[in-house]
RNA sequence: GGAGAGGUCGCAUAGUGGCCUAGUGCGCACGCUUGGAAAGCGUGUAAACCUGCAAGGGUUUCAGGGGUUCGAAUCCCCUCCUCUCCGCCA
C-alpha cells in the first residue's frame, strides 16, 4: 500500500515507477474516484449529522410534531442509503486501485526491463576447478542414494523429490547452522504457521496480482457434497507472509525495534508458468525449507538502508563459511516487484548450470507492507500529530534448500563420487565427514 | 464432526431499541497533597477519515459483513474467532 497524500503530491514519480516496473496502471482514472470520493463524503456525514440530532428530538416530541419529523427522516434516510450505496461502490474500486500501485523505489536502483537489466556490483570466491569430470547434483545425488527425484514425482508429481538418508541430514545441518549463525547475534526464531489468511498475503504484497496464482490454495472435498470447498487459508511461499503478520494491526513501542525475526519454515510454490523452465534437480521444486530475516524497524532510510547491509552480510556469511563462492547483484526497476524499493539478489555459483543461480533475495519495502498490515510504533520524539508511524519492514533468505545444496553438493564432490562435508556442517552431522562412504 | 456459552475503550466488567456523547473498576499520564513516597483527591485517557491556516467542528468504529428501523452495542440473518462438554486424534 502506498501513502495517499505521498501520491497526491507526487503523481509523476509514481507513474514513472509504474513504467519502471512494468506495470499498467491508470493514476489518472484513481484521481477521478479519489474527487467523487472527496464529494460523496462530505454530503454523507453532514446527513448523518442530522440524523443524529433528530435521533435526540423525536423521543421527547409527540403528535403531529413528532409525524412530521418522523416523515422529514424517512426521506433523509432513503437519501442516505443511496449516496452510502454510491460511496460504497466508489470505495471498492478506490481501494481496489490502490492495490495494484507500486512504490517508489529508491534514486540508486538500476532502471530496466527485466532481469537483464540487474547489475553485478561484487562477486566472492574462486569457482572450483576439478582435475576430475565433475558431476552434476542429481547424478551424484542418485548415485549416493541421498536424492530421489523419480520417487518424488510418482508420490507428489513433477518438481518433488525425497532427500534421504545423509542427504535429509545435511538440509537440517544447513538449516541448524543457519538458525545457530542467527540466533548468535540476537535474533528471535520463528516456527510459524505454514498456512495464512488471504489478508496477510495481501498484507505483505503477494496479493493480489500475478503472485497470486503461484501460491496453493489449502482445500478439501466436502464429504457430504462431493464438491471442492476452500478452507480460505493459502500455502506460504516463504515465511515473510506468516512472521510479518504477526504484528498484524499493532502498535510497537519505538524502543522494543528493530525486530529481527528468523522464519524457519517450508514454502511450498506452484511454480506456474515455468513448465519447461529449470526442470532438472533441485533447482526449481514446489516445497523447500528456507530460514528467511525479517526485519520490522523504524521509518528511517538510512537506518533501514544499514539494516539492509546486515540482512545481506548475514546471508553472505553463511555462504563464505560454507566456502561457496557468490555473487551480489543490484536488482532492476523491472525485476523487482510493485512493492520493493530496493533489491539486491545473491547468486551462488552453480557448477552443473556453469553460472551463478540465484539462493537469495534481499529486501526493502519501505512503509509498503507495514501500511497494508497496520502495524505502526510509537515515536514520543515526533509531533503529536504523527506519534504513530508505520514500520518500515526488511527481509532476505538466510539460506533455503535444497536450492543450495546444489553447489554445496556440486563443489564439495570428490573423484570417487563421495561428497566432502564442508567443515563448518560437521558438528551437525555427528561428526561426519564424508558422505558416501 | 455434534451440543452449548461467549466476543463491549489497554485489561476486567455493566449495558435487551432513543436517558450510550458507551457507565464503573483497574491500569496509565498529568496535577494537588508530601521532607520523600504510598494512600487520597482532581483532571485526562483510542484510532481512522472529512473539513479548517489554526483553534475547532463533524463522521465512523461495541469481532466482521448484511438486514429491520426515523434511530441498533441492544432485534434478525451470514461469516470469523474464543471457551466448555462429547466424539476422533499426533
Amino acid at each position: 500500500m502506498i501513502d495517499l497524500n505521498d501520491l497526491r503530491a507526487r503523481p509523476d514519480a509514481y507513474k514513472k515507477a509504474a513504467k519502471d516496473k512494468n506495470l499498467t496502471i491508470d493514476i489518472d482514472a484513481f484521481f477521478v474516484l479519489d474527487e467523487k470520493r472527496k464529494a460523496l463524503i462530505p454530503r454523507i456525514e453532514e446527513a448523518r449529522a442530522k440524523q443524529n440530532v433528530a435521533s435526540k428530538k423525536i423521543p421527547q416530541l409527540e403528535g403531529e410534531e413528532k409525524a412530521a419529523l418522523l416523515a422529514e427522516m424517512k426521506t433523509l434516510s432513503d437519501d442516505l442509503k443511496k449516496s452510502e450505496a454510491e460511496l460504497k461502490a466508489v470505495e471498492t474500486e478506490w481501494k481496489n486501485m490502490q492495490f495494484t500501485f507500486p512504490s517508489v523505489p529508491l534514486d540508486n536502483v538500476p532502471v530496466g526491463k527485466d532481469e537483464s537489466g540487474n547489475v553485478e556490483v561484487m562477486t566472492w570466491g574462486e569457482k572450483p576447478t576439478f582435475d576430475f569430470e565433475p558431476k552434476d547434483h542429481v547424478e551424484l545425488g542418485e548415485a549416493l542414494d541421498i536424492i530421489d527425484i523419480p520417487r518424488g514425482a510418482k508420490v507428489s508429481g513433477a518438481r518433488n523429490y525425497y532427500l534421504k538418508g545423509d542427504g535429509a541430514r545435511l538440509q537440517k545441518a544447513i538449516m541448524n547452522f543457519t538458525i545457530d549463525h542467527l540466533h548468535a547475534k540476537g535474533w528471535t526464531m520463528f516456527s510459524p504457521p505454514l498456512m495464512a489468511t488471504y489478508e496477510c498475503f495481501m498484507g505483505t504484497g503477494f496479493f493480489p496480482g500475478a503472485d497470486e496464482n503461484q501460491i496453493y490454495v489449502v482445500g478439501g472435498k466436502d464429504e457430504k457434497t462431493g464438491t471442492l470447498e476452500s478452507d480460505n487459508l493459502h500455502l506460504i511461499g516463504t515465511s515473510e507472509v506468516t512472521v510479518c503478520s504477526y504484528h498484524k494491526d499493532e502498535i510497537l513501542k519505538q524502543d522494543e525495534l528493530p525486530k529481527r525475526y528468523a522464519g524457519h519454515s517450508a514454502c511450498f510454490r506452484r511454480e506456474a508458468g515455468t513448465y519447461g523452465k529449470d526442470t532438472k534437480g533441485l533447482y526449481r521444486v514446489h516445497q523447500f525449507e528456507k530460514v528467511e530475516q525479517v526485519v520490522l524497524c523504524e521509518a528511517n532510510e538510512e537506518e533501514s538502508l544499514k539494516i539492509f547491509e546486515e540482512i545481506r552480510k548475514n546471508a553472505e556469511e553463511v555462504l563464505q563459511a560454507l566456502k561457496l563462492p557468490y555473487r551480489i547483484i543490484d536488482v532492476c526497476t523491472g525485476d523487482m516487484g510493485k512493492s520493493k524499493i530496493y533489491m539486491q539478489d545473491i547468486e551462488t555459483w552453480m557448477p552443473s548450470r556453469d553460472s551463478y543461480g540465484e539462493t537469495h533475495s534481499c529486501s526493502y519495502l519501505g512503509d509498503f507492507q507495514a501500511r497494508r498490515l497496520n502495524i505502526r510504533y510509537d515515536d514520543p520524539s515526533a509531533d503529536s500529530g504523527q506519534a504513530k508511524k508505520f514500520c518500515h519492514t526488511l527481509n532476505n533468505t538466510c539460506v533455503a534448500s535444497p536450492r543450495i545444496l546444489i553447489p554445496v553438493i556440486e563443489q564439495y564432490q570428490n573423484a570417487d563420487g563421495t561428497i566432502t562435508v564442508p567443515e563448518v556442517l560437521r558438528p551437525y552431522m555427528g561428526g561426519q565427514e564424508i558422505i558416501g562412504q
